[in-house]
DNA sequence: ATTCAATAGTTGTATAGACAATAATAGTGT
DNA sequence: ACACTATTATTGTCTATACAACTATTGAAT
């Protein structure tokens, strides 16, 4: 019923046209409620992604190439995104010695003390998830993965 | 484990976090799906989406609130949008004589024969989906409905 | 050594999302 | 009639996605 009254529509193709909608639906939802919470702290989602993402492989640099796959998504262009977040103190890029045409990027202990922060302070998605079981997560999960196969 | 392979993230601060990436990650891949059946027809999935909506109501035109609400992402710019398929003569825009701030908005014969040739001649997101059952598919959607709620 | 292909990243341009400021029109109350 | 408010749409600016063209560097083959 809700996705019917969120886009004013009654009918859809068939239940699959009506779980793309769903999906996207939802999706934008999400990234909204997401959006919403790092604004106090400057960032958007996908520099809080980038950032995560250097985190995970701290204190060992990534180059671009390894940003850009590991990236929800794929198409975003990682050089642009880094180089705000440099703006902003929370990378720090250097150009490989070993091979010239790579460039190191490593997370600023500025950039993980604002992880801390928006960790501590902020709910996260989490609570925005929290309506539904453990164990819808997990099918939700292993319906979208088979989805995607 | 496809989510994993697809972002090279092994683990996830819980399975709700999993889902809130999931379902942006899936969300991401079908939008994509969407956008390269739909480039040879020289539309993007935002103006597909508009035009849909504007046959839903055809021969009756929708003013531009109508479009927004009607819309995956209410955050879209419908003005910006229905001048671009204005452009390509996709949709017909009057200012109301009723009330002269609205804009009617209708679909044209060439954007229903668009529209009808890209039913014929792509297959549609709902192939892409055809991986997962009926039974799956509702399942989805019950509990996408649930977590918004 | 020179040429050629592969790799890594940058830049340009079009489209769209986020959000605030503004303009025009209509309706309401006095 | 006048001021005030609400409605409807447009515009400006920043950020991000999509995609192709381009630069620089490295590696491989002859």
């Amino acid at each position: 019923m809700a996705l019917e009254q969120d886009i004013r529509q009654e009918k859809f193709d068939n239940e699959f046209h009506k779980t793309a909608i769903n999906i996207l639906y939802t999706s934008s939802w999400l990234y909204n409620l997401n959006a919403l919470r790092l604004k106090p702290f400057g960032i958007t989602p996908e520099q809080f992604n980038v950032l995560r993402i250097l985190r995970g492989s701290h204190p060992k640099p990534l180059m671009l190439a390894d940003i850009t796959c590991r990236m929800i998504d794929k198409n975003s262009n990682a050089t642009r995104l880094v180089e705000k977040l440099r703006q902003k103190d929370f990378v720090q890029r250097t150009v490989c010695e070993g091979n010239r045409r790579q460039v190191d990027i490593k997370i600023t202990p500025r950039g993980l003390k604002l992880l801390e922060s928006i960790d501590k302070e902020s709910s996260g998605w989490t609570a925005s998830l929290k309506n539904i079981s453990k164990a819808e997560a997990q099918e939700l999960n292993r319906i979208l993965d088979k989805l995607r196969d």
